[in-house]
DNA sequence: CGAAACGTTGATCGTCATCAATGACGGTGG
DNA sequence: CCACCGTCATTGATGACGATCAACGTTTCG
């Protein structure tokens, strides 16, 4: 979902106030602009400042899966660096993003060298992984309807605003399945009539999500 | 799939013969012992040294999602060590295996003091996500039929020979339905009539594979 | 004793019904 | 023009039930 890791941006903003802060720039984009794009090599790992962006592929049929929201202290990049591969998928800013932008090669000598970037690297990529694990796993085997909800339940405490489009590329269908999916769960009352906000308690929401279990 | 990773298991050697392998322990397992159980707290992380595990996660309705296949070199807790959690998945020994252990807390302070082992459980960590990532999106944005053809070519790569509950385990469905989508190809001469060969030429498989594109 | 007969078990698959999810087309309303 | 939704048809995927078959061990009878 919406990720975000406030001890690698305060370290950042540590970096960029010391003697290293010369080689870090901060950029800017505008909505639907693109730090990285899919397939393509890198020059830069990137950490955001300011801002939400998305992380999706996009299949050779043309459609998207965003993998997660990145926010304030995620870092993207690293994996291209790590591996020294082309980039695995477009990062694309949803709101007005500023990012530290680190040149590649160096973030590749700092990763093993400085001790604290080294931890914040490790600690993000098990985080994320795990996270993916949890979520690959609970969108494979339960329907549409139980991965809205609980994807519902995070945008609601997270006071998240999302279009359609960008839910709907989170849940891996179209605009047309998500409103059809939003109609049902209006007429089974979970969803207010106006809005994507729930309309049950924590404990109906838990007996909700486990009647999926049979 | 089937990750396996030479270098770490070339490392392992190396280290278990040094001053430090005291600290090394080796343990068998038969198919079907756990190395780690889902939820649980870890007491050591493991590296594959012989044999074949599986790597899954049981949702609360009883299916099961098999996220990897891991073999020589792979390591397994150390995600639990980074992010001081409970177990992510249970791996089950699928093959006779044997594995080396290295206690919690040694393993933790060696992370970040060794550099070799760093730079190797990093690297090891970017690339599962990679890969989590790519499956993800592919097993979500496809029908069934592909990501069984995908699967089918890699257990033919790897001469992988996997029961079928593993297999259906992987795609996150039940035998029955594996062994109805096998049949389903079978009839169009994708499969041969018996076993699990594909039928096919690299270039037949492709443009098959691509027809799924619309 | 040994061979035939029997029963149990698990794997597989035909069939049918059902549910889940999508795609297409057209209408409505801002 | 675009976002949204009603409707209908269709595809994708599953679950339930029952028949079949092979494997295996045990019993029974000559």
């Amino acid at each position: 979902m919406l990720f975000t890791n406030p001890d690698f941006s305060a370290y950042m903003e540590q970096l960029a106030g010391s003697s290293q802060g010369g080689h870090i720039a901060t950029r800017q984009y505008a909505p639907g602009a693109m730090l990285l794009r899919q397939g393509e090599n890198i020059h830069h790992v990137y950490i955001i400042r300011e801002g939400i962006t998305k992380c999706y592929m996009r299949e050779e049929n043309g459609k998207d899966f965003i993998f997660e929201f990145l926010g304030q202290g995620e870092v993207t990049g690293e994996l291209e660096v790590i591996r020294k591969a082309a980039c695995l998928c477009t990062i694309e800013a949803i709101t007005p993003v500023s990012a530290w932008a680190i040149p590649r090669d160096l973030f590749s000598s700092w990763l093993y060298k400085d001790a604290t970037l080294n931890r914040l690297v490790m600690e993000e990529l098990a985080t994320r992984l795990a996270q993916t694990c949890i979520r690959a796993s609970y969108q494979q085997i339960y329907p549409l309807e139980y991965g809205l909800l609980r994807f519902l339940v995070l945008i609601d405490q997270q006071q998240l605003h999302l279009s359609k489009k960008d839910i709907a590329g989170y849940l891996a269908i179209s605009v047309r399945s998500f409103n059809r999916t939003v109609k049902q769960l209006r007429e089974k009352k979970v969803l207010a009539t106006e809005g994507l906000q729930l309309h049950l308690s924590e404990q109906q929401l838990e007996a909700l999500l486990r009647r999926f279990d049979d």
